[in-house]
RNA sequence: CGGGGCGUGGCACAGCCCGGUAGUGCGCACGGUUCGGGUCCGUGAGGUCAUCGGUUCAAAUCCGAUCGCCCCGACCA
């Protein structure tokens, strides 16, 4: 019989164990509407600590937030031939509004690069009205054949900015600063070690001139786009007519370009993290990042206990910290709900600390004893702090050698194959060729995740074709 | 849309082959017990067996159709 109470190891079944995990700690769960996702209040407060932790880097360089139509025009799509071409299987049509058939069909908005192109070509009209910077919180929608909790959903929140500028350089200049915000994101707020870099052509978006990409690695050493930066030259410009007069009055097209980070994000956090006993949230986005556990048996021990906790807790006033205090559940079912849900630190305040001045401490980044320690009452403000930066940069260093250990560079193709057999990701010098990149996924299941920003400098001959090249990229199996 | 599987209390499943008044575990409610790693015991609530039709004295079980879901492929933040 298996151990319901138990998640189905991650070395068992990868997919098994995330959907357990992502039901049973209360993220999400699934919707009557096949492929769609009912964020729950453990998952959402996750959401917004996100959002904060974006929202605040995109404030600091200047963008503003600003909300756009869920509805958009069929017609807006069609304007941008690759954009139409890209996102028509996936579109979710509206043809009916109040009772009667619509003059013209509306799509629920897969993205927004239309609906806010149109409105830009409104709004600017001189190079003094440029740049424009603004980012919208929202959700979208497509139609995706194979769904999976945060990973990939019919519907999804993101958050998409969208900007234009009067120059290529700005733009390219605007695509590179917002991917190198999010790397600052997934490094220093999630822990999430990600390889920021350019996307082939044949992975870029729909529309798109050049595509951006932090690509991070899963537990399951499978590839995970985690956020999107991308140039879109003039090519929404020219669509929508977003034109502005020079300092010259010559009449010139906007550089427009927009990035994106979603809900998947959080996905990418489960994968990089999780163990066996549940999540493990990186302590400077984890809606409670202490929890404490009060144990007592009598009457009287529960008093002196309790007023310990509560004394603790408000010395504690600086942190996301919550009291279990149920009397229905034991101490043993509440440590273990809780590591589920992956709080980064445990505090248990029993007699015995009550008798010796102490609390005992128990950290989720490392299982078992090790992980828990007795520490005096006096200075516990101090105590908990450094311990929660302790976390923060044990989960980043675990994460980035799990990466480190499963990246290869073969020397030939044939290696290349075996590597990515087993699930590896390869560096390998690259000839850019669509064809031998589609050559490679239909032999390999492998796709270029992308060509990193730091390159080693010098010349070698590409995996596949031999050819010399001056750059080197990553292949490996993709979600 | 191609290949495979499954629909039975909230969840996970047994029962079906060989028709005879619906079962187990988890969860839930109540009482007690326990509480420093998912306590234990007792009592109880909860299901027109996916739907429609057929065979039969009798259908969860046999036959037919329909619907839905899951897994494997193609598409993808």
């Amino acid at each position: 019989m298996v151990d319901e109470k138990k998640l189905t190891p991650k070395s068992e079944n990868y997919s098994e164990w995330y959907n357990q995990l992502v039901q049973r700690a209360e993220l999400a769960d699934y919707a009557p509407v096949r492929g769609c996702m009912v964020v729950r209040p453990y998952g959402w407060a996750l959401w917004e600590n996100i959002q904060d932790a974006l929202d605040s880097r995109f404030k600091a360089t200047g963008h503003v937030n600003a909300a756009f139509p869920l509805f958009i025009p069929m017609s807006f799509l069609e304007k941008e031939k690759e954009h139409v071409e890209g996102f028509s299987p996936e579109l979710a049509v509206v043809t009916i509004g109040g009772g009667s058939e619509l003059e013209e069909p509306l799509i629920v908005r897969p993205t927004s690069e239309t609906i806010i192109g149109y409105m830009y070509s409104k709004w600017i009209q001189s190079y003094r009205d440029l740049p424009v910077l603004i980012n919208q919180w929202g959700n979208v929608v497509r139609w995706e054949m194979r769904t999976r909790l945060f990973l990939r959903t019919l519907e999804f929140y993101w958050q998409e900015g969208h900007t234009a500028h009067a120059t290529p350089e700005e733009a390219e200049e605007e695509t590179l600063r917002m991917l190198n915000i999010y790397t600052d994101f997934a490094v220093n707020e999630a822990a999430v070690p990600v390889i920021p870099g350019r996307k082939s052509e044949s992975e870029k978006f729909a529309g798109a001139v050049h595509s951006y990409t932090i690509e991070a690695m899963m537990g399951d050493k499978k590839a995970l786009q985690a956020g999107t930066s991308h140039n879109l030259g003039q090519n929404f410009a020219k669509a929508f007519d977003i034109d502005y007069l020079d300092e010259n009055n010559t009449l010139q097209h906007c550089w427009t370009t927009s990035w994106g980070l979603s809900t998947r994000f959080i996905g990418a956090i489960i994968m990089t993290h999780g163990d066996d006993q549940g999540l493990i949230l990186p302590p400077r986005l984890a809606p409670t990042q202490i929890i404490i556990v009060p144990i007592f048996r009598k009457d009287d021990e529960q008093q002196q206990v309790m007023a310990v906790v509560e004394r603790i807790k408000n010395e504690l006033h600086d942190f996301r910290v919550k009291v279990d205090d149920r009397t229905e559940v034991t101490p043993g079912f509440k440590f273990n709900q809780w590591e589920l849900r992956g709080v980064p630190l445990r505090l248990e305040i029993g007699p015995k600390d009550v008798a010796n001045n102490s609390v005992a401490l128990a950290r989720r980044d490392i299982p078992g004893r090790e992980g828990k320690s007795f520490v005096p009452q006096a200075g516990i403000a101090q105590t908990v702090s450094e311990m929660l930066d302790a976390i923060q940069a044990n989960m980043l260093e675990k994460a980035t050698q799990f990466r480190d250990e499963h990246i290869y560079e073969p020397k030939d193709y044939d290696e290349f194959k075996e590597i990515i057999q087993n699930d590896g990701w390869c560096y390998v010098w690259w000839k850019p060729n669509a064809e031998n990149e589609a050559a490679i996924k239909e032999e390999t299941k492998a796709t270029l995740r992308c060509i990193p920003l730091d390159q080693p400098g010098g010349k070698g001959k590409c995996i596949f074709s031999g050819e010399e090249s001056d750059q080197k990229v990553y292949f490996a199996k993709a979600y």
